[in-house]
DNA sequence: AGCACGCCGACT
DNA sequence: GTCGGCGTGCTC
């Protein structure tokens, strides 16, 4: 007897045993893909950990349905981290793998219902229903279970299918399907028989009366002479101007035959100049420390100001990797940084590049997957966000983490959630590589290990070619109330610095942590603010469509012309967003050219890309945007940067707030002044003399640091204490209450160790359902693994209890 | 995660 | 009396 123990693409943390014959036994290997039948009618596609002979006493093993790898197609480390990352995060092996492969890999079946063949049917058995399936069946051969939906207009079509099936007429089957599809591209080539030049004047002598074949014919030549490579049909429809119908007659006449390859769609044109990168000696000193750092240490943390050039540090270092064979992983957080990146790397290492990301196609993921496995020469760079840690590295040296500070480096939903550069950390060491992590404002997190020598740790702080740090004015709100001083939310500080810039023909950047126009509307007569229906929260006001939008569950509704509680029509807006800057703006400066930059506006696959082209090429002098302004950008002719409000920021409930506002408010700044000319900052805020805000003005990380790092002790939270947040919703809020108090009550009784809530959170209520959180605060001193067991434990006598069997948990292991 | 089973309210 | 709502439990 033999067995194999897969892993499902779902939310079970348990694995599963198949059986399998000798034969398969002894050719499945670990890491290879299974399809396998599970439940009454699914096939998943499995992937396996493992063969042996131990047969299960509880149950009957079920036999797998096919083998779908002739070699693994995840390496060993690859499911050692996964269950790494499994474990540490709290989550399922199968919700790993699902966010591990893409899904271009991972089939699911599709049931498919035909005729039985040779079976005599009595119609008169069959009822309408019936009738119709076993009608639509003689049209066409098969039908999938959607079409049968739509046939029957019913949701639930298995008591229909089950009929047909106990009598006799139709048959069910589970198809599988690589939905990978290797690009194939047209290519021509001339006849054989016209190979000699005889023939070649037999050829034109053929076509004198065809010009336009003709001139396919001579564009054709005019291509092979000049490329000396075969010529694809839609090149050839370019050179010529011509159609492809034309093309298509010429193949027919036998003059040309097509003929297919396969093709990478990951494929850069671009060459490698090959020139040599000169750095700076700042930096060349810092790459000097990063690699003796790397003597003994695992990871470094490159701790440089805001445009000292890290990037071409980083460009140096791979050189260096790469050169030993090794392959790279960059990390950075964001997909719309991608580009810019890839274009820059790409001048240096040609198509080495490879890019992976959730907005690539499935197609496009599937190759960079096996091009990453098979170690070939474009995949020895992988760039991507923080998905690209689940590619199959086959020899893995080096990885980089950008702007590391970055939260969106922290997956949130669905699970698995982790974080991408602990989580690289982990993978560094399977694959004995090494770890550099860059910021201009490293989170404190990483500032703690490198001080304590965990890390290594690299400082610049000089900016590249010596540009001087911007010179940055705070402008008091109140005081610019009081005074009259104020034109809507611009002071008149901000607004000479603005016109001043535009005269000048630089460009200004204005930040505003919020879109939307204004967040609420307010009732003067009543004071009634419009709510979600099905969240805990006031509904934004978006001028551009005129409607109200709830930023949780995305509901809308048009504008209301009057109060919904007391009739009134005197409404009025309260608080402001990127929208309401930008109507602000277009008032005050009728002249200049305005651009918006929030998710609002960078909707769809190049809507980032065309803002951010519009605003380099100068089409826009004055960007308003939200903190996607903040994540790295380069622009060299941006003299000023404006922060709307530095308060709503600094005043979030969430203990990184402070150190969140000024990393922020750092990386805004740092857009400022990238060329010779030195740059301004505005900081506009109620309160000039907060400790955060005068930290941004002295450029004072050490301080913020220390000052940040003193509360997190006091608090407990990290860097000395670890947290797991557990967030319990359910639509019922009596039982959510009591649930969750009872949750609370186990815990702090079983485990030696703060646990805070069960709190409501500030939006109680999203689609519908409560939410409490519960916190675990987590000493270092005490073993994580086994706090997680007890707490994995007693989540599970949780679930036992059945009244409380339908509150749903999330954990969230390192919440922030 | 699906998907079926099973128990209760609103229709033919 | 049936259809269909979603609460509950299981899947090798």
């Amino acid at each position: 007897m033999h067995f194999v123990e897969v892993i499902l693409p779902l939310s079970l943390a348990k694995t599963f045993t198949y059986r399998i014959s000798e034969a398969e036994f002894n050719f499945i290997k670990k890491g290879m893909r299974v399809a396998v039948p599970f439940g009454k009618s699914k096939m998943y596609t499995a992937l396996v950990l493992e063969t042996h002979q131990n047969e299960p006493t509880l149950y009957e093993a079920k036999e797998i349905h096919q083998i779908l790898d002739e070699r693994p197609i995840a390496t060993e480390i690859q499911i050692k981290h996964w269950l790494w990352i499994a474990s540490y995060y709290m989550c399922a092996i199968g919700d790993v793998y699902r966010g591990a492969f893409p899904s271009g890999l991972l089939l699911e079946s599709e049931t498919v219902i035909s005729h039985k063949a040779g079976v005599f049917v009595d119609q008169t058995i069959l009822s309408d229903e019936e009738y119709l399936v076993y009608e639509a069946l003689q049209h066409q051969s098969s039908l999938k279970v959607q079409d049968i939906v739509a046939i029957l207009n019913k949701k639930n079509v298995f008591p229909v299918l089950q009929k047909l099936i106990d009598k006799d007429i139709v048959v069910l089957e589970q198809e599988i399907q690589e939905s990978y599809k290797p690009k194939l591209v047209r290519y021509v080539k001339l006849h054989s028989k016209y190979d000699s030049n005889q023939g070649l004047n037999e050829l034109l002598e053929l076509l004198k009366n065809a010009a336009k074949q003709k001139e396919i014919v001579l564009a054709y030549f005019q291509l092979s002479a000049v490329e000396k490579k075969p010529i694809t049909v839609k090149k050839l429809v370019e050179t010529s101007q011509s159609s492809s119908a034309v093309v298509k007659a010429l193949i027919e006449k036998e003059i040309f035959e097509e003929y297919f390859l396969q093709h990478d769609r990951i494929n850069f044109i671009g060459k490698s100049t090959e020139k040599e990168l000169q750095l700076s000696s700042v930096q060349q000193t810092a790459f000097e420390e990063i690699k003796n750092s790397f003597i003994e240490k695992e990871v470094c943390l490159l701790h440089g100001v805001t445009s000292s050039g890290k990037t071409e540090i980083y460009i140096k270092l791979i050189e260096e990797y790469l050169a030993t064979g090794k392959q790279v992983l960059y990390l950075l957080p964001e997909i719309a940084l991608t580009t810019q990146l890839v274009a820059r790397l790409r001048v240096h290492f040609g198509n080495k590049v490879a890019v992976f990301h959730s907005k690539y196609s499935n197609n496009e993921r599937v190759e960079v997957w096996k091009q990453t496995l098979g170690n070939v020469e474009n995949a020895q760079i992988i760039i991507g966000a923080r998905s690209a840690l689940f590619l199959p590295f086959a020899n893995l040296g080096l990885l980089i983490v950008d702007e590391e500070h970055e939260q969106t480096f922290k997956q949130v939903d669905p699970a698995p959630r982790y974080h991408a550069r602990d989580a690289a950390i982990v993978l560094a060491n399977f694959h004995k590589a090494k770890v550099l992590l860059g910021s201009a404002t490293p989170s404190l997190e990483t500032y703690f290990n490198a001080e304590s020598q965990k890390y290594g740790l690299v400082t610049v702080t000089e900016r590249y070619n010596n540009v001087r740090m911007p010179d940055i004015t705070l402008v008091d709100l109140k005081d610019k109330y009081f005074r009259k001083c104020m034109t809507g939310h611009f002071s008149d500080v901000l607004t000479e610095a603005i016109s001043e810039a535009i005269t000048l023909g630089e460009q200004v950047i204005l930040f505003q942590n919020r879109r939307g126009y204004s967040p609420i509307i307010e009732c003067i007569t009543c004071g009634h603010v419009p709510q979600c229906q099905q969240c805990d929260v006031s509904l934004t006001f978006h001028k551009h469509k005129n409607q109200l939008r709830c930023h949780y569950c995305g509901y809308s509704m048009a504008k209301p012309t009057n109060c919904h509680s007391c009739s009134s029509v005197d409404l009025t807006t309260k608080g402001f967003g990127t929208e309401q800057i930008e109507q602000e703006l277009l008032v005050l400066f009728p002249n200049a050219k305005i651009g918006r930059m929030d998710q609002d506006t960078t909707r769809g696959k190049f809507g980032f890309e065309k803002i951010i082209d519009s605003f380099k090429n100068r089409e826009i002098d004055i960007l308003v945007g939200t903190q996607m302004l903040a994540k790295g950008l380069d622009f060299d002719n941006v003299s000023l940067v404006g922060i709307m409000n530095a308060d709503n920021m600094l005043f979030h409930p969430d203990f990184r707030a402070f150190e969140r506002s000024f990393q922020m408010m750092m990386q805004v700044s740092g857009r400022a002044g990238r060329s010779e000319k030195q740059g301004k900052v505005i900081i506009q805020t109620y309160n000039p003399n907060h400790n955060t805000i005068q930290q941004v003005t002295n450029n004072d990380y050490a301080g913020m640091y220390r000052e940040q790092l003193y509360d997190r002790k006091i608090y407990k939270y990290p860097p000395y204490f670890r947290i797991i947040k557990l967030t319990l919703k359910h639509r019922d809020f009596d039982k959510l209450k009591e649930g969750s108090m009872w949750l609370y009550e186990v815990l702090s009784q079983n485990l030696n160790m703060p646990v805070l809530g069960p709190e409501e959170p500030a939006i109680s209520r999203i689609r519908n359902e409560y939410i409490r959180t519960i916190l675990i605060k987590i000493p270092h001193e005490i073993p994580l693994g086994s706090t997680k067991k007890t707490i994995q434990k007693i989540l599970n006598s949780f679930e036992a209890v059945a009244q409380y069997r339908a509150i749903k948990v999330v954990i969230n292991v390192d919440f922030y």
